[in-house]
RNA sequence: GGCCCCGUGGUGUAGCCUGGUCAACACACCUGCCUGUCACGCAGAAGAUCGCGAGUUCAAAUCUCGUCGGGGUCGCCA
């Protein structure tokens, strides 16, 4: 019964030939005298005919075939000759006239017809993945994410990298996302906890003499789920020792290149531009900025620090901003019902309101014109690089809720108004991240990154007197407004690590429970290094120009953590939870 | 934890606002006919008590409350 081909690989030149080929029966058209069925498998669709002419057992049985049948059958590869090729299909050209047909398996009717262009809930295909991951788009995705990993695993061996797995249970560390826990049966009312990150795994194979690492491993974040990001994810995690921040983006864009390349088939130009995070948060709002179209943001606080406009002055004077975007023609394409929903949407953001002016030949049009100065009206046109047509937008509020809801509002615009060329893709490293965000709720530093991100060496002393002005070697790889990677210098020295602990005001005690292991490794001889892990998840949604990392993972969560196929979560047997001396109080 | 959208035969929707043909349409499914289709065609048949629970009402898919599930998002995501 050995197959001769795949469904999908005959061509004109096979005909003649005898096929023997395996797979799902797509459809079936029977025209009485004549069954047509489109046989898919992994590789793509043949047309099979069942002919009484040919074969009269053969057609008898196939009047039982329906839909997802597992067929074997073998004929003739056929040319259909003129007038019955299907242009439609690469191997519309031929068909095969079946003189055998075994019915290896029948099967339900499906929930869905298994094709590319269906119209179903994704809960349906969830459940029932095993028909959706047949569809042959997401065939192309599996096959997709299958060729990352190997152009990945190929490039990382190449460049001098060992793939060195890390445990899956590990300890609880404090700071960073909430963590997946395992309890231990062995150890009563202890957890472990699933990686966040292989962190400090790798740094420990970086002061185990390994150089060079690398791991595409599972990591687990326990906080709630989006669109790019869930549960359980995959990075491609590597560290490099005597390494710098240069030599860790060299790395990784020859990385990208391989990737998109030989996965995605989209060309890559290294090296990516390079831009800092206050510019990034200057001109996008964003320390994440999609690039691949204008409509930056513009600070016109100096402009209107004195005007009538008291919401405007008002803010200035706080310590606040004034900052606005140009929306290209948005004078005549905005009614006043279309900027109150952008208003709704700033105000998701906490922006208080959004101001308007258009722009017109005759002048200035808004309620609030009349607050400004004409000559103050043509400087804010002028910085703003408003011609008549355009609409201008503006949020005065603190700095955080100005960049959040602008930079949101800049992406929503982009997306509607068909501002981006959705088949560029804009690598982006955003670097020179601060080192400490301020906490205001708990009264303290938090790391902007994590907390072995070394500062840079300006800014050690700063850790002593302003540690909120100290900057980090943190890099981030951004494409097309998406945070792809992540990574930094790590501290190899212990005093400055003790530092760091100190400006987050983590006790002695608690940096000895929950990672004294680790600082005393530190002090045996921990050589410079750096490291990165891009999400592979991500990597392959924007590849693939999909907008749900749901669509490149083979058995991904719902937004509640739940596997809809299999289930889980689900309760256990009281006898384990009795193991574990765990009660469930409800 | 908050906000928003969705939940009606197998699938996708209509009906819901303005309760009173307990339900319409398309596709799929089933039967019959058909030797060249490829979203085959034609004829016919079957199939849902409207996610679940409670309430209002003479009467609920339709109104109210709760709850469960799916999605988006704010918070969260070192």
């Amino acid at each position: 019964m050995k197959r001769s081909h795949y469904c999908g690989e005959l061509r004109l030149a096979n005909a003649g030939q005898t096929a023997k080929l395996t797979g799902w029966v797509m459809r079936r058209r029977d025209h009485g005298g004549v069954i047509f069925v489109d046989l898919r498998d992994k590789s793509g669709i043949t047309q099979v005919v069942f002919d009484p002419m040919i074969d009269q057992i053969a057609h008898e049985l196939a009047n039982q075939i329906r839909n997802e049948f597992v067929l074997y059958v073998s004929g003739e590869i056929r040319n259909r000759g003129e007038g019955a090729t299907n242009p439609n299909l690469p191997t519309g050209e031929i068909e095969i006239a079946v003189d055998q047909l075994e019915i290896l398996n029948t099967a339900h009717t499906p929930p869905f017809l298994v094709e590319d262009d269906i119209n179903v809930a994704e809960e349906v295909r969830l459940k029932h993945r095993y028909l959706d991951l047949r569809r042959p788009k997401m065939q192309r995705a599996l096959l997709t994410r299958h060729k990352a990993m190997l152009a990945c695993r190929n490039y990382m061996n190449e460049q001098g990298f060992i793939e060195v797995e890390t445990p899956i249970l590990m300890n609880s560390t404090p700071e960073g996302a909430r963590d997946v826990l395992v309890p231990s049966r062995l150890n009563h009312g202890q957890f472990y906890a699933l990686p966040q990150s292989p962190q400090q795994f790798k740094q420990i194979l970086m002061m185990s003499g390994v150089d060079r690492y690398f791991q595409i491993p599972k990591c687990f974040r326990d906080e709630d789920t989006r669109a790019d990001r869930q549960l359980e994810f995959t990075q491609i995690d590597y560290e490099m020792s005597f390494a710098t921040q240069d030599d860790v983006i060299e790395v990784t864009e020859g990385l990208m290149k391989r990737i998109f390349e030989e996965a995605g088939d989209i060309p890559v130009t290294v090296p990516f531009n390079r831009m800092s995070y206050a510019e990034a948060i200057s001109r996008f709002g964003s320390d994440k900025p999609d690039t691949r179209f204008d409509m930056e943001l513009c600070d016109l606080s100096d402009l209107v620090a004195n005007c009538d406009f008291k919401v405007f002055s008002n803010v200035v004077s706080n310590d606040g901003q004034v900052k606005g975007i140009a929306v290209p023609d948005g004078a005549n394409k905005f009614s006043r019902r279309d900027i109150d929903a952008l208003t709704d949407l700033v105000a998701v953001y906490q922006a208080k309101g959004l101001a308007w002016i258009k722009v017109t030949e005759e002048g200035f049009d808004s309620g609030i014109v009349k607050f400004f100065t004409e000559e103050t009206l043509n400087a804010i046109a002028e910085r703003m690089k408003a011609t008549p047509g355009d609409l201008m937008l503006f949020v005065a509020d603190t700095p955080k809720i100005v960049a959040d809801s602008l930079s949101n509002l800049r992406l929503h615009l982009g997306r509607n108004l068909d501002l981006i060329d959705q088949n560029r893709y804009d690598f982006l490293w955003v670097v020179d991240f601060p080192l400490f965000e301020w906490n205001a709720e708990e009264n303290r530093y938090e790391p902007a990154h994590h907390l072995f991100t070394a500062p840079t060496d300006d800014s050690i002393p700063l850790l002593d007197t302003d540690p909120s002005k100290a900057q980090s070697q943190h890099y981030d790889l951004v494409i097309n407004g998406n945070e792809v990677a992540s990574g930094s210098v790590r501290i190899h020295q212990w005093e400055i690590q003790q530092k760091i602990l100190e400006n987050l005001k983590i006790s002695p005690e608690e940096v000895k429970s929950r990672f004294g292991y680790f600082i005393e490794a530190l002090q045996y001889g921990t050589p410079p290094h750096a490291g990165i892990a891009p999400g592979l998840d991500r990597l392959v949604m924007l590849m693939l120009g999909e907008e749900n990392i749901r669509e490149v993972i083979a058995f991904p969560k719902t937004q509640r953590g739940a596997c809809l196929m299999t289930g889980a979560p689900s309760d256990v047997t009281d006898f384990q939870l009795a193991e574990l001396s765990i009660k469930i109080d409800t």
